[in-house]
DNA sequence: CCTCTGATAAACATAA
DNA sequence: CTTATGTTTATCAGAG
């Protein structure tokens, strides 16, 4: 398709340029010093500003027939130059958030902050100092002592103390543009790669980069934003997203099926992905992003069908007014829609019917007990992070007491929490679904044609599968 | 003005 | 010994 086209293009564009070795390979992470210096210097003047051209190069660069734009990560010449807007114990926290078991050495640290916002690539030298100032200061963040036998070198590792990530939250959705305004408390946890790796800021414009998320059966925080702009109808944000292959992949097939997951309770997941994958849907499964980052789940083959979600999300975002009145329509009459993919060469995998479709083997409970886990993780963790001030300690919101007046805890309690077996954390408190949302998605999904009571109807008559 | 917050610099200690 | 890491103090600018 032609989002595909544009974005292999544009891709042998930046390859062929003297761009090449830093925005495609990423692996490539040590720049090379000279090339470096030189385009940085050359650039810093003409992209300083950077707004007014902005638009016209993506639209020239990134549209597609949709009239969707396409964020321009891939371009490193735009990031160069504007110090992003995120205090140092945001980078800390993001950094330590998007690790693999939420704990980093101060060197993953530094490496995170750079990767993910390459002012600091060529930055005075005394940002790692603030940083380390910062991890030994401010409250948030505490030492862990390694694991017998680890070897990491000097230092220890460093993570967010529990009590105060709610500050941290707060601290990080004041940032403006970031990309978890709003929806942060939703993140998963133990996410492989973390649920931030394809998140990023776009200095040279100001508006979050939204890129598709990965193997995962939870609403990332990516795609529930994405689906707050798509219902919000914001136009100034945008999206792509690349599979392994490097091939351009329909973020509305995300976002639809991200909404059908997020509208269902937490404790309810589980059960809505078995259906949903009897169904012939994965939402938000197997799904691979490029960014440089390392791929990590491969996007399985699947039988394709003609109506699907992504076919129904545009639709929706086309035809989306606030107030026209939903046209609720039943799963079961989408079936009769869909009709074999005559070539079988779509992008996405989502499908909507069993009928039409080899249906699909529920492999996210049995096959991938990781996915599973992280789902129940990512509701429980950071449930009610707005309301958990009730332990209010007095100290502002990213936890710093002024002028040395702090003392460190040495709890790890957290770390017994996610010990607990999978089912015991399934029958936990149920988070709370934010309001406005469900909402939102509801009438997007009904614009779509899915009638949400009838699913979750159907959901609440399922019998449990998996346990 | 004052206070608070975050950034920056720097001195120093300590561990690898 | 060198370097990376960690702690502490001081100063400054900006916001409220």
């Amino acid at each position: 398709m032609s989002l595909s086209l544009a974005l292999e293009q544009v891709k042998m564009d930046l390859n062929n340029s003297c761009f090449g070795s830093i925005c495609i390979e990423k692996d490539d992470d040590e720049l090379k010093p000279l090339s470096w210096l030189q385009n940085s210097d050359l650039l810093k003047d003409i992209y300083l500003d950077g707004e007014d051209d902005d638009e016209e190069n993506c639209k020239e660069n990134y549209a597609d027939p949709h009239g969707y734009y396409y964020h321009d990560t891939m371009d490193p010449k735009r990031q160069m130059n504007s110090k992003p807007p995120f205090s140092f114990s945001c980078l800390i926290f993001m950094a330590i958030e998007d690790s693999l078991h939420q704990r980093l050495p101060v060197k993953d640290i530094y490496h995170w902050i750079e990767e993910h916002f390459p002012y600091y690539r060529t930055a005075p030298a005394g940002w790692k100092n603030s940083v380390r100032h910062n991890l030994s200061l401010n409250k948030c963040f505490q030492k862990v002592d390694k694991l017998r036998g680890q070897t990491l070198g000097k230092g220890s590792l460093w993570c967010v103390d529990p009590d105060y990530r709610p500050n941290l939250l707060q601290a990080l959705r004041k940032t403006p543009f970031h990309p978890y305004h709003h929806v942060l408390p939703y993140a998963p946890h133990g996410l492989q790669g973390g649920p931030l790796s394809h998140i990023a800021y776009n200095p040279a414009n100001r508006l979050p980069i939204i890129q598709s998320a990965y193997g995962s059966d939870v609403p990332l925080p990516a795609h529930i934003h994405l689906v707050e702009n798509l219902l919000s109808g914001a136009s100034n944000y945008r999206f792509s997203s690349i599979n392994a292959a490097g091939v351009g992949t329909d973020m509305e097939v995300d976002a639809a099926a991200t909404m059908m997951m997020f509208r269902t309770p937490p404790e309810k997941r589980v059960e809505q992905l078995v259906k949903l994958k009897r169904e012939g849907l994965q939402p938000l499964h197997s799904y691979t992003v490029n960014n440089g980052a390392a791929p990590l789940q491969a996007k399985p083959e699947q039988p394709h069908c003609k109506a699907t979600l992504a076919d129904l999300a545009e639709t929706a975002l086309c035809d989306y007014k606030p107030k026209r009145a939903s046209t609720p329509r039943s799963t079961a009459a989408l079936k009769a829609k869909c009709t074999p993919s005559p070539n079988g060469a779509m992008d996405h995998t989502y499908s909507l019917s069993s009928t039409m479709c080899t249906p699909v083997v529920i492999g996210a409970l049995e096959d991938d007990p990781v996915d599973c886990e992280m789902e129940s993780d990512g509701s429980m963790d950071d449930s009610d992070s707005d309301s958990d001030q009730t332990e209010s300690k007095s100290f502002n919101d990213s936890g710093v007491f002024s002028k040395g007046n702090f003392n460190k805890r040495c709890s790890d309690d957290s770390e017994s929490e996610r010990q607990l077996p999978l089912k015991k954390r399934l029958k936990k408190k149920p988070k709370h679904v934010e309001p406005d949302l469900v909402e939102g998605a509801d009438a997007l999904l009904n614009l779509a044609g899915i009638n949400t009571q009838d699913c979750q109807d159907s959901i609440d008559n399922l019998s449990p599968v998996s346990r």
